[in-house]
DNA sequence: GCAGGATATTTGCAAATGCAAATACCGCGT
DNA sequence: ACGCGGTATTTGCATTTGCAAATATCCTGC
């Protein structure tokens, strides 16, 4: 039974990604915000106004635990929940603030910094072949090719 | 202030991990074993009988976790905590035991498959590329690449 | 217009996590 | 031989996590 995991996908991706996240949340200790919280407003930064759920599925992060999160980032006054009469009243739409966005814009630079870090000695088309083959894995995964599979 | 996470390297890796962790951690939950557990087989396949820090560094759980974690995986007779007394006191080594290496051998099928779903479509050629790129941005970030930058 | 099933969010709760302090041990210098 | 800084592991503790149940609201068919 051969198995060599140091060429294992999983692997890869894992070990990169919690060095990714632990170098990055060690630098943005002294912001206002976590690294959980930094990837809600990247997420609102991209489109404010979303749904708890959607923003759950663009950041990855567990429903219930967002929604605990959310709470936190309202009480630092990052953003606001809001329930819209005329809509579905289920949904919560959370909204960033100023200060959420004075925090977005804090952050952005260190962000690019840090993929910058992560991708020196990549050429431009290195770059986007990496994030095209990480977009199609994603792909590969999210669809339902799990389920015939599983 | 221009920032597209959707291409975001941090972010592409942080959902491709969360998504592959989840879909492989319910599939081995009829197993004995759990996502991390099985992270700690796999090291120990390569190269049995190392320390627990060796195994947190290969594995990337924290070191704390992790004697945490070996603690469970004794009770469930899947590895030995063994401490030489020739050898430095200090240091404990992990050895798999038998029933270890049969959780081993029928998770191993399960991996390889998972794999093969998130590299669909992929020709050789593009799966040897990706994972060198991967390798080389954990390079980027493991060295003290980080320092002089921070 | 109401019952019943579906969907969005929150909350309960037990388990996992990670930092920091404690512990155990090594080895060097004197 | 002794103390002392250094390293390996464990433990204390507060926080985070995620599953499952509870809650709130919507919508469809009768």
């Amino acid at each position: 039974m051969s198995f060599d995991f140091t060429t294992y996908l999983p692997y890869l991706i894992n070990r990169t990604g919690v060095e990714l996240a632990g170098a990055f949340s060690r630098e943005i200790a002294q912001h206002v915000v976590t690294l959980p919280m930094w990837r809600v407003l990247a997420a609102l930064h991209h489109r404010d106004g979303l749904r708890i759920s959607d923003v759950a599925g663009l950041t990855s992060i567990d429903i219930s635990t967002l929604s605990r999160l959310i709470g936190k980032m309202e009480k630092r006054g990052l953003v606001i929940r809001r329930r819209s009469p005329e809509a579905d009243g289920r949904v919560v739409t959370v909204v960033v603030t100023p200060a959420g966005q004075a925090a977005t814009r804090a952050i952005v630079p260190v962000a690019q910094r840090y993929e910058a870090i992560a991708l020196a000695g990549f050429t431009a088309d290195e770059v986007a072949a990496l994030k095209q083959m990480l977009i199609r894995v994603y792909g590969n995964l999210s669809g339902d090719a799990l389920d015939s599979a599983a």
